[in-house]
DNA sequence: AATAGTTTTGCAAATGTTTTCATATTGGAG
DNA sequence: CTCCAATATGAAAACATTTGCAAAACTATT
């Protein structure tokens, strides 16, 4: 029965019920060491009865942490992030935070805009997606001495502490796989990399590989497509209407990849068998996707958990030096990438 | 170059740099028109030159409203509920709120406590997924008398606001469906339904529509898998390792539906030609997946959208009266059902 | 040049906590 | 019993704002 008052219960309404002062009630909260069990009873009591719920935003106002951490991301909605979002929560949830999210739109402006915003409601610290931020981002960052983080891209030279992958490497692990199975008529499909230094870092690891292996890839298989199932399938069936088509694919992260694979079998091409597909990212699901995809793993939920034990244990210790970890990443040999075959059928 | 004293500058470090009170300073940002447009330029000179940052815990504690709204979902990395929360979270955004996130597992306990939590902060309101939470959340909602909604399932009778889709009617149509196509060896999959009344009413919605056309689901062909496409693959695996094999499969969302057809491809089943399959929901991907899903769209960002755009609009105008709204759900035809055939190849 | 009216600004109280310091209470030891 | 130390509680200042009210500064108007 927690509603007596018509006004919501404040912690003096708590104390006078309680019969004690204002400063036993918060020290039954904070130090309840320092109260004796017979007054935190009736406290206790009190404070079911008018169903008070202290205000964090008192607190806070005494340089008190928040409590809260802000995420900020480009997209909510695509696997990856969603994942990273989920073990990022997770781990600061055990530490007691809780997050505040936002996404972006892959518009570094806009991420500004929402670290301002974030800053104003007083996160304890902040976590950005990959490495490339604005000027003012960082500048914001280091003028607010805020405990700040990146997600996702490993850089040993990241000015901010950072949890991520090679993505660099992966995009190189994909192609150099691909190279090796003796394809040279590859065609890569990758998401614009305006705003979005991770998958920009993938496709030039990707390039490098081939580069070594003197392969280039010609300009009408070199395709662009957004993050999203349809945009791939749609990208890559235009390419695979024309008649001179590329015997291996190497696409920027599963989920083009299997908008790839979807676009060959609609136009009757068997995977690998007529095409090789590789991926990168080992989504959920692509393990299980017929046939099962070749990918290079980032070990989405390793990196949001760390990101957020970190990231929280930073605050807690307010430490102040940059720590940059970087998680394994793995190429994951599995179904959709085939020995390139000559003429008459034989591996190169 | 906003920073110049060690200690981070509040409104009176503004006010003396701007050499105005501290009233005019927060005039400024409140009721710009009550300030004249010099003084407005002297304090915006200060603020960018000390770095300036208000503070809106400080705000929050006058009754102002904090500017958070707390989402409260099972998982966060489910596409669906990613594909809500970002819809949610660009709404209320465009109205000048922040989301603060947090999952449960599919743990009413936990939900309870992490509303709890949010309430600390001082949300301005709560957004839960589903109908069914414990009783001492919705006295708590009551008791504390923050606006509050759920998203996902419509419900007429639904005693907090609610944007939502039919789910029961959405199990009903997918299942007559089948039922239409003239299949009577009917199996279901569908998540574990406690502490998941959408499941719960998809399946009962299913089941219903099977009744009415007399037909029974054998408890050999009624399987539970956890949302992943992983397990529902499996699970339909063990499910075809069995010689008497259903025509057709009803799924309790696409992902499970996605699974359920890599298996059958996997056990060299032809969908639909062997076996049919329908999934529920209509997730991104579903339309391009090969054979195209037939399945029935909840449309996810439509009701996230209007979600967020009706709490916002209630703190915002303090509405108190409930509404529901349901969002329309419809069945779309595409490739993986086709009509059973008996033993001589005709339809019934 | 004085007055009334309007606009702009400042003062101080209020918001819900925490915390420091001081005071009151208790439990033993002598 | 008395006194001391330890323990438990209370008063008040501090935190960063907003806002009602009052004072000051302008603008017209005569």
């Amino acid at each position: 029965m927690p509603d007596k008052d018509t006004k919501k219960a404040d912690i003096v309404a708590v104390a006078k019920a309680a019969r004690v002062s204002i400063s036993t009630v918060s020290r039954s909260y904070n130090h309840p060491e320092l109260v004796t069990p017979a007054t935190r009873k009736k406290i206790d009591a009190a404070v079911r009865r008018l169903g008070y719920i202290r205000n964090r935003a008192a607190q806070t106002m005494h340089g008190i942490r928040s409590g809260t951490i802000g995420l900020i991301v480009p997209t909510i909605d695509h696997a990856i992030f969603a994942e990273v979002i989920q073990a990022f929560s997770d781990a600061v949830d055990a530490q007691g935070f809780t997050i505040l999210v936002a996404s972006h739109g892959y518009d570094l402006e806009r991420e500004y805009a929402v670290l301002r915003k974030f800053l104003e409601h007083r996160v304890d610290g902040v976590a950005l997606i990959g490495q490339e931020h604005s000027e003012e981002t960082f500048q914001l960052i280091a003028s607010q001495r805020i405990p700040a983080m990146t997600i996702w891209n490993y850089d040993e030279a990241a000015p901010l502490s950072c949890v991520g992958a090679d993505n660099f490497g992966a995009g190189h692990a994909a192609a150099a796989h691909i190279a090796a199975l003796g394809h040279r008529d590859i065609g890569i499909v990758f998401p614009p990399t305006d705003g979005n230094d991770r998958a920009k870092d993938r496709q030039d690891g990707a390039l490098a590989a081939l580069k070594a292996k003197q392969i280039v890839v010609p300009e009408k298989w070199s395709i662009q497509a957004p993050y999203s199932i349809a945009d791939a399938k749609e990208a890559v069936s235009n390419l695979l209407k024309g008649d001179d088509l590329p015997s291996a694919l190497i696409c920027g992260n599963d989920v083009l990849a299997q908008g790839a694979i979807y676009a060959a079998l609609r136009h009757g091409l068997q995977v690998p068998g007529d095409m090789s597909v590789v991926g990168i990212g080992d989504f959920k699901g692509s393990r299980e996707m017929e046939p099962n995809l070749t990918t290079v793993r980032l070990p989405a939920r390793r990196i949001g958990l760390l990101a957020g034990e970190r990231l929280a244990q930073k605050i807690v210790h307010a430490e102040t030096d940059v720590f940059r970890i970087c998680c394994e990443i793995e190429l994951i040999v599995r179904d959709t990438c085939a020995p390139f075959l000559n003429v008459r059928g034989q591996p190169l």
